[in-house]
DNA sequence: TGTACATCAGTGAACGCGCGTTCACTGATGTAC
DNA sequence: TGTACATCAGTGAACGCGCGTTCACTGATGTAC
C-alpha cells in the first residue's frame, strides 16, 4: 500500500535532501540507494520512478551543490558593490552553507566524490574551476578600482580565498561540529583581508623574482 | 604456484603503497582488496596473510600519511630555526608529498575517509590535530621571537597555512595534475608570509572586538 | 654438508552478504464524457 | 455530479554481481641434528 503519493519533483527534491542529509551522518560510504529511500521515507524500488538511477542522483546532488555555492558568490557580488565587503560576506554564506550542510566539503572539497565515468569527473572539475572564476571576478574588480593589491594575479587569490573557508569546513565536519568555525572565521578573516590590501608598509615581494632567500635565518634551537 | 615469497614487513610496505597507488589512480571508491592485491602482484587472498582484514589496511595507510605528515613539520622545524622560513619549508615539503601521492587529500584532507567505527574516526580527526598543533607550535615560536604577529592566536595562523596547502592539494588531485601547484605556491606564499608578520603598516584589528562594520561601501554596481 | 621437520607466504575455489536494479502489481489522482 | 479510463507514484519480492573473507592445500625458506 502506497502511503502518501506525491509528484516526482517534489521527490526528487526530497532524495536529494535525503542524500546529503545521509552524507552528512554517516559518511559518504554508507550512501546507499535504500539509506536514502529509508530517510526519505520510501522504498528503495520507488527512487527508480523519479530517478533513472543512483548515478542520476549523485548528479542532482552535485547540481544543487553547485546552485548553492554559485548562488552564493554571485549574490555576494550583487549585494555588496565593494569587493572586499563582497569577499566577506561571501564567506559568512560558505560558512552558513557548510554548516547548514555537513555533506558540502564531502561532495564538493574531497576531490573525491564517487563520479563514475570521465565526463563525470570534468564536470565535477568544472564545479570548482567555475566557483574560483567567479571569486576571482570579485577579486579583478576591486583590483581596477584600487582596493585590492595588484602585484599577485587574480586566480592566485582566489583560491587562497577558497583555503581560508576549505580547512574551516572540512574540520567543521570531521569533528561533527565540535571545531568552532565561527571563531576561526572572526580570527582567520582580518589576516586575510589585511593581505588582499594593497602591500601596505611592509616591502612588497618583487614581480617575475620570487623570494627563494630565507629571510636571515638565525642560529638559535628549539 | 606461489611467485616470489616476501617477508610479511616487505609486503605490508608493498600492500600500503599499492593501495595509495590505487587510490591515486582510481579514486578512493576503486579502492578494493582485489585491485590493492592485482597492484602489487598478488591473489586477493594473500593480504589476509599479511592484515587481519581491510580495514587494517586502511589504517596502516593512514597511519603513514601521518607519519610522513607529522615527519615533515618536524625535519622543517629542526632544520631552520627561523619560523617563518620554517613553515616555508614545511609548505614545501608538503607539496613535494602531495605530488609524490595524490592519494594524500583523499586520505587526511576529505573529510571522509572510510573509517568504521567512532574511534577509527576520532584517531583521523587526532591526525590532523597534531599536525596543528605541530604547525602552531613553530608559529607560537616565531611570535615568541617576534617574528610572526602576536595579535592572532597561534592556532589561528595554523589552520590558515593549512588553506595555503589544502586547495592546492585538492585542486592538484581533481584535475589529475593540471592545476599548477607550483605557481599557486610560488603566488601564494609571499602573500601568506607576509600576513604572518608583525600587522606592519595597515591597522592591526582589535584585539577583543572584531571588525563587524563593513569597511566603507560604495554605491556602484558590477 | 645432508636429512627431517616446522614455519609461513603463497594459491584458487567457494562462501555469504549487501548492493543497485528490475518487475509485476496496486491503487490514488487526473481527465473525458 | 457520476462513471470509465489513463496515468503514474507507490510496493515487496527477486535478480545478478562484486565485494570481503575463509579454507584446504602448496611449496619455498629457515632450523635442528
Amino acid at each position: 500500500m502506497p502511503r502518501t503519493r506525491l509528484r516526482t519533483e517534489i521527490r526528487q527534491d526530497q532524495l536529494v535532501e535525503a542524500a546529503l542529509a545521509v552524507m552528512a551522518e554517516q559518511g559518504r560510504g554508507s550512501l546507499s540507494v535504500a539509506a536514502v529511500a529509508r530517510r526519505a521515507g520510501l522504498a528503495p524500488s520507488a527512487i527508480y520512478r523519479h530517478f533513472p538511477g543512483k548515478q542520476a542522483l549523485l548528479d542532482a546532488v552535485v547540481e544543487r551543490m553547485r546552485e548553492r555555492m554559485l548562488g552564493a558568490v554571485a549574490a555576494a557580488r550583487a549585494a555588496e558593490p565593494d569587493a572586499i565587503a563582497a569577499l566577506r560576506r561571501v564567506h559568512e554564506r560558505l560558512l552558513h552553507l557548510v554548516r547548514q550542510n555537513r555533506a558540502l566539503p564531502r561532495v564538493v572539497l574531497s576531490g573525491d566524490y564517487p563520479v563514475g565515468d570521465r565526463a563525470r569527473r570534468e564536470r565535477m572539475l568544472d564545479l570548482l574551476t567555475r566557483f574560483l572564476d567567479a571569486l576571482a571576478g570579485i577579486v579583478a574588480d576591486g583590483q581596477r578600482r584600487g582596493r585590492i593589491r595588484s602585484d599577485v594575479n587574480a586566480r592566485s587569490l582566489a583560491v587562497l580565498f577558497l583555503g581560508l573557508f576549505q580547512p574551516a569546513a572540512v574540520l567543521w565536519a570531521m569533528s561533527d561540529g565540535r571545531f568552532d568555525v565561527t571563531r576561526q572565521a572572526r580570527e582567520a578573516w582580518p589576516v586575510f583581508e589585511q593581505a588582499l590590501r594593497a602591500p601596505g608598509g611592509a616591502r612588497a615581494p618583487r614581480r617575475g623574482r620570487p623570494a627563494r632567500r630565507l629571510p636571515r635565518p638565525r642560529r638559535s634551537p628549539s
